[in-house]
DNA sequence: TGTACATCAGTGAACGCGCGTTCACTGATGTAC
DNA sequence: TGTACATCAGTGAACGCGCGTTCACTGATGTAC
């Protein structure tokens, strides 16, 4: 795919082997954000993005699924810090919510491949994620301040659909990147304008 | 996948070798049915599916992206007619919009591995898809219709946003099929009313 | 009416490839005595 | 201070597999004369 390939790489210093599994989670992050698809990943170009025997995977992770989960669990806490750096910088509850949206977008953005496997890929199948879960209840979080009553029902409904619209842009925007789509931030603003009010 | 094999074919009379065309079309959508991905699609699998030898797909399409191509074609052709079907059981324009959504709606969860290959393949990068242009102009014209006024900028707009939602729902519904969502009918009713409106 | 022939609808063997995974191993390095 | 040994970090060869695609072919059937 990328001819990546690292070349020259010693070994790791006695008591360090766990560092080769940071580099082996790095290198098929790279690699599934090029590709989009857990399924198209293989152990042993991961083995050679990193410059080690194929054979050298196996120590740390027991399957190819496991080191695809590794991965997403790694993008998931980005995530989540992202949508807290987002709210962080705002008093505004409106102004936090759309910051926490936006902070999702822009990472989705940056990393297309990368929300492909996430939301697309046959993993989800196979294992249930349970980040994805207190993702979605911050967003509810941030609508339930939006709405100022701290008991409002809606909240869980308003927060779903929301996100169910995010997905959509976000689906859109990284499936075809080739077109050209209307600004991601306007559409936000629209939806939250649209969907932020009692059911 | 399935063991499904067909197990006695006699060839086809002479003169009506393009029936093999359509025989192989079929199986190749129910497999990427239930694959939910073009890449995991392989010739020699529809080959066993149809009950043929494996060269006999390559007469009819010159490789495998040929192949999940005109099975896209088709698909798209059976999303226009049920949006079609769907306005035309209604008069009054809210209805209609509603009912050419809802039909798409349903043609995406009846075939969810299809609906993923055509949002969401790799051959989106590689070939772009005119039909859908034409899905999301039929979109435009019954959000114009409901708008009133026949020379709205806004529709096209809209008509966008609520693809986009749409396809959110779908996307999430599609692609974690074990988790049970809320009733999609329902929250299409929510987009509508609040995305149907001047931006 | 008979026959040579072109065409049609496929077939079977084979190519080279990259893959996931297993197995027995190697060689450097720290540690116990 | 020296040495045997356990451990650690990783290697190389090999397994069997299914794949896309090419090639030369086969056998039934309609048609021209």
């Amino acid at each position: 795919m990328t001819g990546s390939e690292a070349p020259a790489r010693r070994r790791n210093p006695r008591g360090q082997g766990e560092q080769l599994r940071a580099e082996i989670v790095g290198a098929a992050a790279r690699l599934l954000n090029e590709l989009g698809d857990d399924q198209a990943l293989s152990m042993r170009a991961v083995a050679r993005a990193v410059g080690v025997a194929a054979t050298s995977v196996y120590p740390h992770f027991a399957d190819r699924d496991a080191l695809v989960l590794a991965v997403m669990a790694a993008c998931h806490q980005q995530l989540l810090a992202a949508a807290e750096r987002g709210e962080a910088g705002h008093r505004d509850p409106a102004r936090r919510l759309r910051a926490h949206l936006l902070a999702q977008i822009d990472w989705a953005l940056d990393h297309p491949g990368l929300y492909k496997v996430l939301h697309e890929s046959g993993v989800n199948r196979r294992a249930a994620q349970p980040y994805k879960q207190a993702l979605l209840d911050r967003t509810t979080d941030a609508v339930r301040a939006c709405l100022g009553d701290p008991d409002a029902a809606d909240a869980a409904t308003i927060a779903f659909d929301l996100r169910t619209a995010v997905n959509g842009m976000l689906s859109v925007r990284v499936n075809e990147a080739t077109r050209d789509w209307p600004p991601p931030r306007q559409q936000l603003d629209r939806f939250i304008a649209g969907l932020l009010r009692a059911g």
